[in-house]
DNA sequence: CCTCCACTGGAAACCTAGGCTC
DNA sequence: GAGCCTAGGTTTCCAGTGGAGG
């Protein structure tokens, strides 16, 4: 028998009906929007906030609202959300944008080919000649300022009013990052924030409280006990205040427990699931990695207490050879150590070793086994 | 205090895939 | 269908550099 009673509840993209402490920041951001309803056009807003503060949940939950207020027969309300790290280029993020917008078939953007002023020019017209009030949201847009040409994305969309009355576009940001301000023109800036609104993270007691309320409705009675939800809360929420991390720690823990064949939650689950969350991570961020970037981490994995540029290059040069794929430049593998070191797979640092020379410190960041678990699944490596 | 290694990392040129125009 | 254009990935080129050894 299930320990869950409404899995559901627990999952990333669940917005419940009420956020908790986090009343004065949805009454503002609906204050902010609301003008939509009257069809002017509502002030641009910037959120900032560190990641599993609630900024997504709040927009999501005002726009649904916002939603549910206007007349079904409204057409011409559009509501766009686009996570710019997961649309990972600017053409992405206008691409998955335009998506939401219904463009005449001749005007689709295809999924490449087009240049982005066009792909502009197609999304622009549209909009004025559809008269439509479209808010923008924009998640995690600190990832897409840092993309060459970001900004300037941004530029024109908040200098495209007269390009698209009698409709208009207001742009909401999210942002995780709270000095992705300096990156940003000053003149993109002060009229992306002309509203602008922090998130503080929560405390632990706030995430005990949150969690609570969540297991109520997600667990059976009497699975999730008060001493686990504090472990839950203390263990993913006491550095960064990160609710999803929280929520996801309580989820998994309940499925450890459900595969365990427990009763309830104890200890060893909790401690159990958050283990398995940071190899899942891993092991995701491997799969996704294209063949040269795998290969790399291959070979950094071949050399135990870690290695440097030219070493690991010889290495991998070697690896293609046996591979069949082509060999990039040092130069390109030291773009791609730099890669996959943001990633957290490996750690790549400058060093300087004197009268002989400067180079890269690499290290893998994981288990080997683990590391060739989960790269065996792609065929082209099972052999090795 | 100077040298000089083994790279780093910026800049620009080059390549490729795919849509567009005519 | 030829020829053009762009974005994104890669290569080419190279000036710049932290610090151990002299």
């Amino acid at each position: 028998m299930s320990l869950f009673s409404n899995r559901g509840v627990l999952s990333s993209d669940y917005v419940p009906a009420r956020l908790p402490f986090r009343d004065d920041q949805t009454n503002e951001v609906a204050e902010v929007l609301s003008p939509i309803l009257h069809d002017s056009k509502p002030s641009n807003l910037l959120l900032y906030g560190k990641t599993g503060t609630g900024k997504t949940a709040v927009v999501r939950y005002v726009l649904s609202e916002l939603r549910a207020s206007t007349k079904t027969d409204k057409k011409d309300l559009i509501i766009a959300y686009v996570n710019t790290r997961n649309a990972d280029t600017v053409y992405g993020v206008l691409a998955e944008f335009a998506g939401f917008l219904d463009l005449p078939e001749e005007d689709r953007i295809p999924f490449t080919g087009l240049s982005i002023a066009e792909v502009m020019k197609r999304i622009f017209r549209h909009i004025k000649s559809n008269r439509l009030h479209v808010i923008f949201v924009m998640d995690e847009i600190d990832h897409l300022v840092r993309e060459e040409d970001g900004g300037d994305i941004l530029y024109q969309f908040t200098r495209s009013g007269d390009r698209l009355t009698p409709g208009f576009i207001t742009l909401v940001g999210i942002s995780n990052d709270l000095q992705f301000k300096e990156n940003l023109d000053s003149r993109v800036l002060s009229s992306l924030g002309e509203e602008e609104l922090v998130f503080p993270p929560y405390t632990v007691d706030e995430l005990r409280q949150i969690l609570t309320e969540r297991a109520r409705s997600a667990f059976r009675p009497s699975v999730a006990s008060p001493a686990a939800i504090n472990l839950c809360a203390a263990m993913a929420g006491s550095e960064h205040g990160d609710a999803r991390r929280a929520i996801d720690l309580l989820r998994i823990a309940g499925e450890v427990a459900e595969r365990e064949g427990l009763k309830e939650i104890d200890d060893g689950c909790i401690r159990r699931a958050s283990d398995k969350m940071e190899v899942d991570r891993v092991d995701e961020a491997i799969r996704s990695l294209p063949v040269q970037n795998k290969a790399i981490l291959f070979a950094v994995s071949r050399f135990d207490g870690g290695t440097n540029t030219g070493e690991l290059y010889i290495a991998y040069s070697s690896l293609c050879k046996k591979l069949g794929i082509e060999t990039l430049t040092q130069r390109r593998l030291s773009g791609i150590l730099g890669d996959l070191d943001l990633l957290g797979l490996v750690e790549a640092s400058v060093v300087s070793k004197g009268r002989r020379g400067r180079t890269k410190k690499i290290q893998l960041l994981m288990g080997k086994d683990t590391l060739e678990k989960t790269l065996s699944e792609d065929p082209m490596f099972g052999a090795l």
